[in-house]
DNA sequence: AAACGGATTGGCT
DNA sequence: GCCAATCCGTTTC
């Protein structure tokens, strides 16, 4: 159920995106359980993605996360008030990450709207990338966390989506990548309220 | 040592 | 729809 260390050893990264649609998202914080079903991510390309942090082979001291092997948490503060969470993916040394931008509310739906003061219903409480990682109650000390450990984990429930509900499209907030800005590298389950609103389809 | 700007969100018009 | 909030990693002086 719980997803090991082999399926985040996958180098490639696109397919994982993809195919995280679906899994649900698991944080345990304080013994408080939250999970939400993950409805949209986003591919970041390693060292050829002009929009990834490693672009170009950049190590600095943000960035050695991305380089360890997968099955880890990268999780970093945007614009001074976000945190974003993403899934290091592929072998040492290739710093593949997948973007979660949006989860459906599954499990602890309660403390969920005590994090996000709003109700579960309400579909800003996890759509985008911000906004979903709050609700799970990830911040910056999450980063480098062992996925296959009990604060944070991702299972597989079964849930599968018809090719024809998966959308693929454009990444958000990249113009600056240029000729990679255009990559099809979003992916998100078409019709999910818990999907980001920018290119909403 | 200092300035710059971003894988965004939400509140106000 | 537009714009302010807000901070740290990265770049530049």
């Amino acid at each position: 159920m719980k997803l090991q260390l082999s399926y985040y050893l996958n180098r490639e990264v696109i397919f994982i995106a993809k195919d995280l649609l679906g899994k649900v998202l698991f944080t345990q914080i304080d013994g408080q359980i939250t999970a939400g079903v993950i409805v949209e991510t986003e591919a970041y390309n390693g060292v050829e993605d002009k929009a990834s942090h490693a672009y170009g082979g950049r190590h600095t001291n943000r960035t050695q996360t991305l380089y360890s092997q997968g099955g880890i948490a990268y999780v970093y503060l945007c614009y001074g008030i976000h945190y974003l969470f993403n899934v290091v993916t592929s072998v040492n040394g290739e710093p593949h990450a997948v973007l979660i931008r949006g989860v459906e509310p599954l499990i602890g739906k309660d403390i969920i709207e005590l994090r996000r003061n709003m109700p579960a219903t309400k579909a800003a409480v996890s759509a985008g990338p911000g906004s979903a990682a709050k609700a799970l109650g990830i911040d910056r000390s999450f980063n480098g966390k062992d996925l296959t450990g009990d604060e944070v984990w991702i299972e597989d429930h079964g849930v599968w989506y018809p090719p024809d509900d998966i959308v693929a499209c454009p990444r958000v907030g990249v113009a600056y990548a240029q000729e990679h800005a255009d990559l099809p590298w979003r992916f998100f389950v078409k019709g999910n309220k818990y999907v980001s609103k920018p290119n909403k389809i």
